[in-house]
DNA sequence: ATATCGATTATCT
DNA sequence: GATAATCGATATG
């Protein structure tokens, strides 16, 4: 199993707030390929995205963003480019990047990622032991792991400016030539299920859910 | 004040 | 494949 396709790291640029400026469902699949980074004093970490999905704002039914503007999704509502990160479940956050505009909500999930620097770091946010390359898979596959690999949380996190820097915490592009994008519907949704709105590097190991949902008996 | 419900994961069988 | 764990946001009384 080759895990590493996207290896080496070439220099990131930072991603500018009009690349965010635009429809969650563009921002989404732009994003893949893309690389989220937390810098905490001199330790970096570094993971490339592989798996995200689209959220419409307050017209689509499964976005937070549907049940208005309120404290919770403020940042929903706020310019592009932001983290909204929301608690789920009692145990997991999750990370999302605000779209289009002040007054309009819209958001891209991050859903997963493959790990390329500070693997040991986030082995250990994890409690993982790296025993074989596939104990790599733990990391940051899944949306609630990806946020503890990398120390998300609302306190910390929710609403800091994803294409700063100097926030810590920040999205960018090393070049990386990304092949083929699957659109697929979204996961672990009730409402608006069927909607084309999952978007993943094919093929790419460290995509979240089944490896075969046509399998199913 | 209390009840309900998740944009999930780990840990079983 | 099935389910328990776990708690903040939200709705309702």
């Amino acid at each position: 199993m080759t895990l590493y396709t996207s290896l080496p790291l070439r220099p990131v640029r930072q991603l500018d707030r009009a690349f965010f400026g635009r429809s969650p469902r563009r921002v989404a699949r732009e994003l893949l390929g893309k690389v989220l980074v937390r810098d905490c004093g001199k330790l970096r970490l570094a993971a490339r995205i592989v798996e995200v999905e689209a959220y419409l704002g307050e017209n689509d039914p499964a976005a937070h963003a549907a049940a208005g503007n309120t404290a919770r999704t403020a940042v929903l509502f706020g310019p592009p480019g932001y983290a909204y990160v929301y608690f789920i479940y009692g145990n997991h956050y999750c990370l999302n990047v605000s779209c289009e505009r002040e007054g309009k909500a819209g958001s891209v999930l991050f859903r997963a990622l493959e790990p390329l620097l500070g693997i040991e770091e986030m082995a250990r946010a994890r409690k993982v032991t790296l025993r074989s390359s596939r104990d790599l898979l733990q990391l940051t596959r899944g949306p609630g792991r990806l946020a503890e690999a990398f120390g998300i949380t609302r306190t910390r996190d929710n609403g800091c400016d994803l294409t700063s820097q100097s926030s810590g915490l920040w999205i960018g592009d090393d070049g990386f030539p990304t092949k083929g994008i699957q659109v697929t519907p979204r996961i672990g949704i009730s409402k608006a299920a069927d909607q084309p709105l999952r978007y993943v590097l094919a093929g790419n190991a460290f995509v979240s859910g089944r490896k075969n949902p046509a399998a199913r008996a």
